[in-house]
DNA sequence: CAGGCAATAT
DNA sequence: TATATTGCCT
């Protein structure tokens, strides 16, 4: 798994490093009291995706080691446009983009634009060099969550996962009316066409901007602090059918990747996949349908192996 | 209660 | 058609 990701030939080789953890995805089951982690409060910074783009590969190290060492799982490149490669061929995995704003070829502030461009609701960190107030607030205004300082201090990584919190807040509660008629014979309906918020996110470069208005749905890590994001939809609020985009879609064939094929039940998918409205039940339905297809085309492979083979 | 699955509904 | 819901069984 991950291999796709490092298939990377970009021209220049110098430029494409990464180093991620595949520590896999932490499989508590929490079924059981979970004695594994000693620690005995949960830290919020377990599990959160970190995509850490900085030219300078020593503070890349440093800031990757400091990250794992909070329990993120952080993957770190050089290059901003192999930044943007990653997050596209992972939508929906990460959490957190954290970027240094001074690197050759493309900038942090470029990157932080085209980020919200293409993952609108994916929040970004940037990390400067000096504070020059003129670019701070080129990055705030461009969608900056927060501006570090190098050096970067332990402090500052202890905390980022606040910036995720905090851009999750904004997104609200989806709320999309659904039609809701208790089985009553008028169902002819005047069904208009929801633009509002799905679920969903479009492909990287598809969009003219006047298409849809989509927005992407992230975020999501820990589960302890839904406290009082749960209770708001009590409004004109009804389910909402869930738009499995080729995007979600990906993410979800890339959970069953990572889980495994035998242990890629509903519930763990979605954990696993961190998007935020989406059911178990969603999960269940969308595995129900697609299991068939996936399943054949592992056979395929088989077969092919033991083509092979003979 | 969670899963897998098939039928059925929207 | 795509996704959801329900029922039935394990």
């Amino acid at each position: 798994m991950d291999t796709d990701a490092s298939s990377s030939s970009s021209s220049s080789s110098s430029n494409s490093l990464i180093v991620d953890n595949s520590e896999s995805i932490d499989m508590r089951v929490s079924s059981s009291s979970s004695s594994t982690y000693g620690t005995k409060s949960a830290k919020q910074s377990r599990g959160v995706r970190v995509l850490l783009v900085d030219y300078d590969t020593i503070a890349l190290h440093v800031i990757l080691a400091m990250l794992k060492k909070f329990g993120y799982e952080a993957v770190g490149t050089t290059g901003g446009l192999h930044g943007l490669k990653l997050l596209r061929e992972k939508p929906y995995y990460f959490d957190l983009v954290v970027a240094a704003v001074q690197m050759p070829g493309m900038s942090g502030l470029e990157l932080l634009q085209r980020i919200k461009l293409e993952f609108t609701s994916l929040p970004v960190v940037l990390i400067s060099n000096d504070t020059d107030p003129v670019m701070a607030a080129k990055g705030f205004s461009n969608g900056a969550g927060h501006l570090l300082r190098k050096p970067v201090t332990f402090y500052d990584v202890e905390n980022m996962w606040l910036h995720v919190q905090k851009s999750k807040m904004d997104e609200t509660v989806n709320k999309n009316r659904y039609k809701e008629q208790t089985g009553s014979a008028g169902q002819d309906s005047l069904r208009r066409k929801e633009k509002h918020r799905s679920v969903s996110g479009s492909p990287s470069g598809d969009d003219d901007g006047s298409k849809r208005v989509e927005s992407r749905k992230r975020k999501g890590s820990c589960k302890d602090q839904s406290s009082d994001d749960k209770k708001n939809r009590s409004n004109t609020n009804k389910k909402r059918r869930v738009v499995w985009t080729a995007q979600l879609h990906t993410h979800f064939l890339n959970a069953i990747e990572c889980l495994g094929v035998d242990s890629a039940v509903p519930k763990k998918i979605l954990e696993y996949m961190k998007v935020p409205g989406l059911t178990r039940e969603n999960v269940a339905s969308h595995l129900q349908v697609l299991l068939p297809t996936y399943l054949v085309e592992e056979s395929m492979t088989v077969k092919t192996s033991l083509d092979i083979i003979s």
